[in-house]
DNA sequence: TGCGTAATACTCGTCTGCGAGTACTCGTGG
DNA sequence: CCACGAGTACTCGCAGACGAGTATTACGCA
């Protein structure tokens, strides 16, 4: 028995957007649209109505008309049930309340830099704090011009967005310093790796640094 | 045209331990977690096969022979070509240079909150930050432990990791403070409206506190 | 010597995700 | 007044991800 019955997340948008009201797949993908949830999540038609289906073979939603409304495609309406709320909770309290292992893909790319040589390694590293920064500054201007509007609860997961933003540059930013300053031992070793492809059969060199 | 022929991580992975030397799929996933590569990412034999092939439809592994060793299971063994290599070096540095917008499920979770209520909220974020610590725990541990044996270098991705951790312990934490200590303005009005059901017409009852 | 269990090395089939199409309708500018 | 582009509302089918099964051999141990 797996986790999840509908393991999709865009699962958990629909619930939360059919939740306050009966809704047909398109209705909710403009909603969720609007509200500019695919900032973060683009929505893909396809998996939608996959998804919608899914939920209703589930029982979290159940389809309660289909309106012929002017010459439109006919729409099937969905409307939660109360195993749907029930999920929904259980989802969000689930996301909230627990660590899911979901390595962030930048891990994987660390683990795998030696590949690249320290002097390539070291621009790259250079060019994610930018981008860091970057996207920081835009984080914190569009949380400046929200704030007036909206009402602080509704901005935490910017603010802790842009507080994971901010250390992660933090950190790139002091490891770039120990690696150019020369405090990280074993960068020569690991150029002469790079250059002569041979991996150095003494791991000292790595920890001697010159 | 996709971005990337072979989108899997596994791929990566897979590059990764066949660029020092030929191997057979068996053979690279025993390597895998022999290196603790599947504690991130647990080995999914299905996947596994999958990917070798389409990496050799795509040219990056060839197969090289088709051992019959004792009277086990036929085995075909892989090399990687320099395309291959070209696409393991360009993958990371991709990884490596530039952000991918793969948002965190928390910052779903926190998005949605509000079906809590904040009574809820509070004692799922103070678990969250009991695991985060406990986490953080465990990584120092482990990176004190390692440190004797395995160059630093060798340990970037954990430091990473641990970095990550504690920040995000630290935003959770200072969250918490703001919400046990009465500082974010509307809580009330959250706990009126999940206890009605009834969301305030008025927005400004979540921002004026009270 | 025989038996159960772990390791070896995959194969198969299902289920999901999603891009690309389809078809119809409404508004608008020429 | 009608052609065309933007919006509406899906459908289809492939390709990738993965779990569960399969078959064989090696090994410990009673």
């Amino acid at each position: 028995m797996k986790r999840r019955k509908v393991g999709n997340l865009l699962g958990l948008a629909v619930l939360s957007v059919v939740i306050e009201g009966p809704k047909h797949p398109y209705e909710m993908a403009a909603v969720l649209k609007q509200r500019g949830k695919d900032s973060d999540m683009p929505i893909k038609w396809g998996s939608l109505y996959t998804v919608v289906a899914n939920l209703e073979k589930h029982g979290f939603v159940e389809a309660v008309e289909s309106v012929k409304d002017g010459g439109r495609p006919e729409r099937t309406v969905y409307r939660i049930t109360p195993a749907g709320r029930e999920e929904f909770e259980d989802w969000v309290r689930e996301l909230v309340g627990t660590l899911d292992r979901e390595p962030p893909r930048f891990k994987a790319g660390l683990s795998m830099m030696g590949v690249l040589g320290p002097d390539q390694a070291i621009s790259l590293l250079r060019q994610r704090a930018t981008e860091l920064d970057e996207r920081a500054e835009a984080q914190r201007a569009g949380l400046e011009q929200l704030r007036g509007v909206m009402p602080r609860l509704f901005l935490v997961e910017v603010e802790y967005d842009l507080a994971m933003t901010e250390a992660e540059a933090r950190w790139v930013r002091t490891f770039l310093g120990e690696l150019t300053s020369g405090a990280v031992p074993g960068t020569d070793a690991w150029r002469r790796w790079y250059e002569t492809g041979e991996f150095p059969d003494d791991l000292g060199e790595f920890v001697e640094g010159k």
